[in-house]
DNA sequence: GAGACTAACTAAATCGATTTAGTCTCGAAA
DNA sequence: TTTCGAGACTAAATCGATTTAGTTAGTCTC
């Protein structure tokens, strides 16, 4: 059975306490046929044989009596909605929000409004919402760190999308450079046995990113001990896990001097940990994190991280977005576009001072 | 001149890569009228006198054409969008993005979307959003954090709203108490030397904040030293501001053993500050923030706090809103829900070591 | 066999704007 | 005096669904 929400399935007429008055009622008002206001109106070019004088009547009176189109009417008649869908695993993390501001820059300069919906990891979720959006007419998706599982009709970009689906423009981090800029650092500070934190296995970043790292690493001549390396493990996106994963690292007993954590969240996480084990932070060991969230400057120590221009990245995918929506169909889209990260050194990083 | 955006002024007929048939495709296929599909898909009561063979056979088509309602012709048909426009500063900042998740939470489940709007104190946008949000036919407005200027004529929830203006509801934490529990904390600790930081001019719980630490403070027989009352400045949410008027209020030497912060960014800011200045927090100076953003629980030391319960106050603001919406026109609405703070000790705080 | 009912549908208006294909009037050219 | 063209509009179809007020055919009742 199709599904009928939004909203109750039977749609009941209601009076909304009309804010605007309809087309109708303006010609009405100016003894003339709404074609002619219409026309007027939009600066149709048709409009051209309609003497200035009465153009200037009808707008005179359109902006007394308040007249504003119908955007409902407008939609339904031009098949357009001027809105796109923004999919978030959680509103209230400071990496989605980030992509959000940049996108809502964008889209509502360019006169679009956009819908957000956040699955929190639920997979149901991350299948329906694509789907009611789309009933809900939008033009386009925007995926911010989520990975869609089927292939949709409209235009999708995928901030942090890794998979190479039809359809779909993904704005990628470099993460190669990333993480050979991280790894230089901490090897040039004379760090040698770094810990890695890995993302958890939804995060649509942590496999790429993984293999970054392990690249840097062996192109540095640097050996990765397995020992070495946690991953995030829960849900939620508090310290609390980076926390609970450098507890574990410690506890196997195998010393580091350097520790470089999926995100900046797991990283001041794994800083309250490695402090209450006595070891200080960077002077014992350097913690480098990765995003460059707004807290990270303001940590104590200063956060040494891999920014990624995350306000920036929305921007590009909204300017995507709309470039394939108005583009003229089938024509050929970006499968990818690839975003430079810039390493942002702070105090959390130290020279190497332990004996060789 | 009336508006003609959203979208370029003269909307341009597209043809968006149909993603579902039409009722009226649906009838022909199954040699049926319109009316009779839509009834029955509708499970309207006037279906009852169809055969229940008849409404099998329709819904199975449905199903098997992936029919799905065009949702704008619906909205324009029964005047209703089952949309919602969220009003906030900024949606890079920790307060809005946890309220706004409340928000999201409770409108999805009830079949609502919502556009969110971000006008970052520019005084033209405030003006602007609300305006363009009916022009889009949203259903209701929820403010947070921002005072609307005029008068809307649908209904308005306002998430920390102090103004009383007709058809506005506004959700308010119970300032008195929470600065009560701050004072009293503080005092309770020994301290009788409390600075304070006020929220900028700009911020709508600045005022009444203010006037319920006075009001605390003379209740605790406790005089608030005019010297030691700082205040935030600058648009920018960054713990930069708090960092910078401590700094001030150290520079004129009145001495304090203990800061109560506008909200918890600025009081990170405010610590960074007195460790510059060689005092140890909550050792020399204890400090309480406001909010209980996630971060909060992982400063160094934890911060201790005024929680406002901001993902619940969203999810009353959405309630709220949906009942006024549904509620039969002109019944009576709250004028004013007050929510209850609760304070949240970690270790910024502690006993005043200061001889008396 | 007329009238009353009911079951099973459907025609058409409606929501509000857009847009194409006209219509009508008037002045000028042939 | 017809004809053409332009100027100033407008009728009506359209977008897609909803809903009221019917219509038709058949059954039952007295």
């Amino acid at each position: 059975m199709p599904r009928t929400k939004p909203g109750p399935s039977r749609a009941t007429l209601r009076s909304t306490p009309a804010p605007s008055i309809s087309l109708k009622s303006l010609a009405e008002h100016l003894q003339l046929s709404p074609a002619t206001v219409s026309l007027v109106i939009n600066r149709s070019p048709a409009a051209k044989s309609i003497p200035q004088r009465t153009q200037e009547r009808i707008r005179a009176a359109a902006r007394e009596l308040r007249y504003y189109p119908n955007f409902v009417a407008r939609s339904l008649r031009a098949q357009r909605s001027f809105t796109i869908g923004v999919v978030v695993p959680e509103i209230s993390e400071g990496y989605a929000a980030l992509v959000m501001s940049g996108i809502e820059d964008h889209l509502l300069q360019e006169g679009y409004f956009y819908f957000v919906v956040s699955h929190r990891h639920r997979n149901d979720l991350i299948e329906e919402y694509p789907r009611l959006l789309q009933q809900r007419a939008v033009e386009g998706l925007i995926a911010v760190d989520t990975v869609c599982q089927e292939a949709v009709p409209i235009p999708v970009v995928a901030v942090s999308g890794h998979r190479d689906l039809p359809g779909v423009t993904n704005i990628v981090l470099n993460h190669d450079r990333a993480a050979r800029l991280a790894i230089e650092h901490l090897t040039q500070l004379g760090h040698r046995s770094i810990a890695i934190i890995k993302g958890q296995a939804f995060s649509s970043d942590t496999e790429v990113r993984w293999q970054s790292v392990r690249k840097a690493a062996s192109e540095m001549d640097l050996s990765i001990n397995e020992k070495l390396v946690g991953q995030l493990e829960g849900e939620s996106s508090s310290p609390e896990l980076g926390y609970e994963v450098t507890r574990k690292l410690l506890a196997t007993g195998n010393p580091f001097t350097a520790l470089f954590a999926f995100n900046d969240i797991s990283a001041i996480g794994a800083i309250r940990a490695l402090r209450e084990s006595g070891r200080a932070v960077p002077q014992d060991v350097s913690v480098v994190g990765f995003d460059d969230i707004q807290s990270a400057a303001f940590q104590n120590p200063g956060l040494t991280t891999v920014r990624q221009p995350l306000r920036r990245m929305g921007v590009i995918a909204a300017e995507t977005l709309l470039a394939r929506i108005n583009a003229p169909t089938k024509s050929p889209y970006p499968k990818s576009i690839t975003i430079e990260p810039e390493l942002i050194v702070r105090a959390s990083t130290a020279k190497n001072s332990a004996r060789p």
